[in-house]
DNA sequence: CGCTCTGTCTACCATTTGGTAGAGCGTGGG
DNA sequence: CCCACGCTCTACCAAATGGTAGACAGAGCG
C-alpha cells in the first residue's frame, strides 16, 4: 500500500471502472476492456483489486463518500425551506452535467440488487435519514404538505435520477441529451417539486 | 410456423424471458438458465428464435403491445383532466402489481441502450404523442400548471417507473416492497401529482 | 408402409470471462 | 554491488456463453 501522496494506477482503474460501468454497466464491461482502455492489462487490474467485485466494491466506497460530500455541503449551505430543497436538486443536476457517471453509477448499482446495492444503501443511509428529518421537519411547520417523508423522498429521488440517466427514454420523449436540455429539466423538475411541496 | 390457436413453446419462451429479464436483466441470465427453467435446452430456444437478441426485439414487441393495451384502455377510458391522470397512474400500479416484470422489462431495455431501447422508444411513440396531446390540451385549457409536456412526461414516467421498479433503492428508504406499500406509494404518488399539476 | 416436415435434442465449437501462477524489471537501501 | 520489494506483464486455465450442424422422433398423409 503506497504512502506516498500521489495517484497513479489504483485510482486511475478507479475512474476508468467508474466511467465504463456508470455508462455502459457492470456486466457489460469486462475486466480486459477496462484495462486495454487503461494501456495496462487485466492481471494489473487484479493485482489491485483481488476480483471484479472487489473493484465495484472499492468503486461505490470512494463514489458514495464523493456523493455524500456533494450533498452534505449542499445540506449545510444556507437556506432553509425550499431553498434548501432547490439547492440540494441543483447540486445533483451539478454532478449531472459534471460527471454524469456518477449518476449513472447509483443507478446502475441499485439495478444490480444485493450485495452491491445493499452496501451502497448502507453507505448513503446517513444522507437519507438527514433528508428525511429535514423534510418531516418542514412538514411539521407547515412549510410542506404532509406526506410520508420516505416515499417523498423516494419520488424525488426517482425523478431526478431518471430526468439525468434516462438518456434513451429521454430520446424517446422527443429531448435531445444536451447541455442546454438538461438546464431546462432542471428548471422543470424545480417547478414541479416547488409546486408538489410548497403550501404557499 | 404453427397455424393453430393453442400456445406452446413460442409463447412459454418469451414468458420465460420476461420474468427473467424483467427482473435479473438481460445480460445476467443466459438463455442455458432460460432453457433449464423451462425444462428444454438452449438449441430449442434459438430454433424458434435465431438469437438472443431477437428474442429480445421479440419480447419487446409483444410486451409493448400489452403495456400500450392496458394504458390506451386507460386513455380511453372515460373521464376528463385530473380523472384521466389518475386512471393512468393508477393503470400502471395495477401492472406494477399483477405484471411486475413488466415494468421492470421497460426499465431494462431502457438501460440497454440501442438498438433495443430505440425499439422500444419508436413502439411506444404513439402512446407518448397522444399523452402529451393531452397535457397539453389540459394545460391549454387552464386546467393544469404550464410545463413542456414532454418534459411533464418525463418526470411523470421517472417517479412511476421509480416508485414501482426500484425494489432496492424503497429498501434503502426503510420501504418494504410488499402489497401494502405499493398500495401507499401509489396513494402518495398520485396526492404529489395532483399538487404538482392541477391549478385548483 | 414409407415419406416428409416440424420440433426437440445431442454433440460440438470459438470466444470471452474472471481468475491463478509465476517470471521479469526497475528502484531504493544496506 | 546486490538484494528485496513493489508493480506489471506473459502464459495459462476452467467455466460459461452464444451459436452451428446434424441426428432423431413423431405426426400427418399418400
Amino acid at each position: 500500500m503506497p504512502t506516498e501522496a500521489a495517484t497513479p494506477t489504483r485510482e486511475r482503474i478507479l475512474d476508468a471502472a467508474l466511467s465504463a460501468w456508470g455508462t455502459r454497466g457492470y456486466e457489460a464491461t469486462s475486466l480486459d476492456a477496462l484495462a486495454a482502455g487503461l494501456g495496462i492489462t487485466k492481471q494489473t487490474i487484479l493485482y489491485w483489486y483481488p476480483s471484479k467485485e472487489a473493484l465495484l466494491e472499492a468503486l461505490i466506497a470512494r463514489s458514495t463518500e464523493e456523493l455524500a460530500g456533494a450533498m452534505q455541503s449542499a445540506l449545510d449551505g444556507a437556506g432553509d425551506g425550499w431553498a434548501k430543497v432547490e439547492a440540494v436538486v441543483r447540486s445533483v443536476f451539478r454532478l449531472a452535467a459534471r460527471r454524469p457517471e456518477l449518476l449513472g453509477l447509483v443507478r446502475e448499482v441499485s439495478r444490480l440488487g444485493p450485495p452491491a446495492a445493499t452496501r451502497m444503501s448502507l453507505e448513503l443511509q446517513p444522507l437519507v435519514r438527514r433528508a428525511s428529518d429535514f423534510l418531516e421537519a418542514e412538514m411539521a411547520a407547515g412549510h410542506m404538505r404532509r406526506h410520508d417523508p420516505n416515499l417523498l423522498l423516494l419520488a424525488i429521488y426517482s425523478t431526478v435520477i431518471g430526468m439525468v440517466t434516462e438518456v434513451d427514454v429521454l430520446r424517446a420523449f422527443g429531448e435531445e441529451p444536451t447541455a442546454r436540455s438538461l438546464v431546462r429539466r432542471r428548471t422543470d423538475v424545480l417547478q414541479l417539486l416547488r409546486s408538489a411541496l410548497m403550501t404557499t
